[in-house]
RNA sequence: GCCGCUAUCGUCUAGUGGUUAGGACACCAGGUUUUCAUCCUGGUAACCGGGGUUCGAUUCCCCGUAGCGGUACCA
């Protein structure tokens, strides 16, 4: 098979995203999911959406609404395939149903069909003999395979057991001799011996298809032209191969995408950390710093940008520049993009995503968005995860701060210097008024002070009696958000401290 | 075991038949009139090994090695 038999990019490229619904969105999938995406909307062609539920198994429930649920919030759209309307599972297209298990009859058919062709067969055979043979095999050391013995049935055979309603699979009858080669986009031409490939079930004895039967068929019939998916499909690719072959339907390109490894460059998975997106989204990722990650995880635009918008790699995507080694998922980089992000984001907009984390955290008793604000502001270029603004702004809604006063003495200040420090600040902020209370004002008042005993020696006692933290915003921004009163009691306290 | 894919700093990666092998994260040091953070500057750190081809290979070819994937009536 050369590569002139590969369709070309003629009538519109359209490319497809097809998860099993077995449980929540994996972050591999979304990145998968966003690559053909992204390929679909850079070529102007269609992405489309299909459910691939063949396995009643692994089935689980609820999966396919959570899917379309995270893909929706997650910014990335499609054009046919079952979309969620007031709850419901509503199918669009012209090509539907886009969920496997409503079309059953097509794949049977299908199947029939290469039977009547010679390019299948039925097998009668049971897990049991199956597995006893695969066990005889690896005894001699035998490379498991299936054995072929149902090709050899007589059709007066065939028709005896079909007649007792003898259960079946069907399975592809792949030639004994001869190559596949097909021409990948990311690794180019990938060649395999036909000798080596076992006959693959296509349709189960409950009458589903396996994946390889499903996935041609529905390729073909949806006009997929870009099979864009994981590497863990390359070695099944001839099999799918021959059943276009078989039913003699133009090949789509193909494109396998490197796998997402865990830092110990096994395959990325749940024991090792988190996987799914809702898991990152729940920590206070942005979902815009979780797709501009995850695109960077086995693609470059090969420039130095590395913030982009959806829009930005909309524009910048190519299929060449995807790399064909796997990528370390790398919570630290996401960390520095996330408080990227963050830093970037408009004050309101931050407030109100940090709400729901200050109410998980049990401190918003009175729901005053505007004094909110400010705290968040504070906090703003520190924060690096939505759920860390519990811990960093706490001290804010405290009326007793836990510390110890050893936490006051900067440098080799004893307690008299300290408790000087303290009260003659405490002195010159009591001379300000409600009103003026700014961080501006403030330090202007205090600058005097500052002078006569050392900036250190001032700010940072006041500092640690404001927050009772090593390490928090500006004490003068913090004395403004707190207002005078409060501001003036936390210094009291602190001076209590050191009696 | 068999089949396949892959191989540049710890990680994500750029790049080339001749480069001081570039950037980012992380780390370290210094600076930005207190701390942390931000920001800025600088630093440590890489071409898996062996053969070819070549005047010259990190780059091209072959062979190893290692990692990963597949080897299901799972996808």
């Amino acid at each position: 098979m050369s590569d002139s038999t590969q369709q070309k990019i003629s009538n519109g490229v359209k490319t497809r995203f097809a998860p099993s619904p077995t449980g929540f969105l994996h972050v591999g999938g979304l990145r998968t999911c966003l690559y053909s995406w992204l390929f679909a909307k850079k070529n102007n062609g269609k992405f489309i959406l299909r459910v691939e539920d063949t396995d009643r198994q692994r089935y689980v429930e609820n999966a396919v609404e959570n899917l379309l649920k995270m893909l929706q919030t997650m910014g990335l759209d499609w054009d046919e395939g079952p979309f969620l309307e007031n709850d419901k599972i509503i199918q669009k297209g012209d090509c539907g149903p886009y969920i496997q298990s409503e079309r059953l009859e097509i794949y049977q058919n299908l199947a029939k069909k290469l039977v009547e062709e010679d390019k299948a067969y039925y097998c009668f055979c049971t897990s049991e003999e199956l597995d006893k043979m695969k066990q005889d095999q690896m005894a001699q050391k035998l490379p498991p395979r299936y054995d072929e013995r149902c090709r050899k049935l007589s059709k007066i055979e065939i028709e005896n057991k079909l007649k007792n309603k003898t259960p079946y699979v069907i399975r592809l009858k792949v030639p004994e001799e001869g190559t596949i080669a097909f021409t990948d986009l990311i690794r180019g031409e990938i060649k395999f011996d036909l000798k080596d490939i076992d006959d693959q079930v296509l349709l189960k004895s409950d009458g589903f298809p396996t994946y390889h039967l499903a996935v041609v068929i529905d390729d073909y019939k949806m006009e997929i032209t870009h099979i864009i998916r994981g590497e863990e499909w390359i070695p099944s690719v001839p099999k799918h191969i021959l059943l276009y072959q078989y039913f003699n339907w133009p090949l789509p390109q193909f494109a396998h995408l490197p796998l997402l490894l865990n830092p110990d460059h096994s395959k990325l998975s749940k024991r090792q950390g988190d996987v799914t997106v809702e898991d990152y989204l729940s920590k206070g990722y942005l979902k815009e710093a979780i797709l501009n990650f995850i695109a960077f995880l086995g693609w470059n635009p090969g420039t130095e940008q590395e913030i982009f918008t959806l829009e930005e790699l909309i524009k910048t995507f190519s299929l060449e520049k995807i790399q064909k080694a796997g990528a370390v998922f790398n919570v630290e980089k996401l960390d520095w993009l996330n408080g990227c992000y963050i830093r970037q984001m408009n004050i309101d907009e931050l407030t109100k995503q940090c709400m729901p984390y200050l109410e998980q955290a049990g401190l918003i008793k009175s729901l005053n968005f505007g004094w909110i604000k400010k705290i968040v502001a504070l906090e703003q270029e520190r924060l690096k995860r939505l759920n860390e603004i519990g811990d960093l702004t706490k001290f804010f809604f405290l009326d007793v701060l836990e510390y110890t006063p050893e936490l006051l003495q900067w440098k080799k200040m004893d307690n008299q210097q300290i408790k000087d420090s303290l009260s003659q600040t405490c002195a010159i902020l009591e001379k300000i008024s409600s009103d003026e209370f700014t961080a501006k004002n403030i330090m202007d008042n205090l600058s005097p002070l500052k002078e006569k005993i050392g900036v250190g020696e001032m700010l940072w006692p006041l500092r640690v009696a404001l927050s009772g933290l090593k390490s928090s915003p500006p004490p003068e921004a913090i004395a403004e958000v707190l207002g005078k009163e409060k501001t003036i009691n936390r210094v009291n306290q602190a001076i209590e401290k050191l009696k």
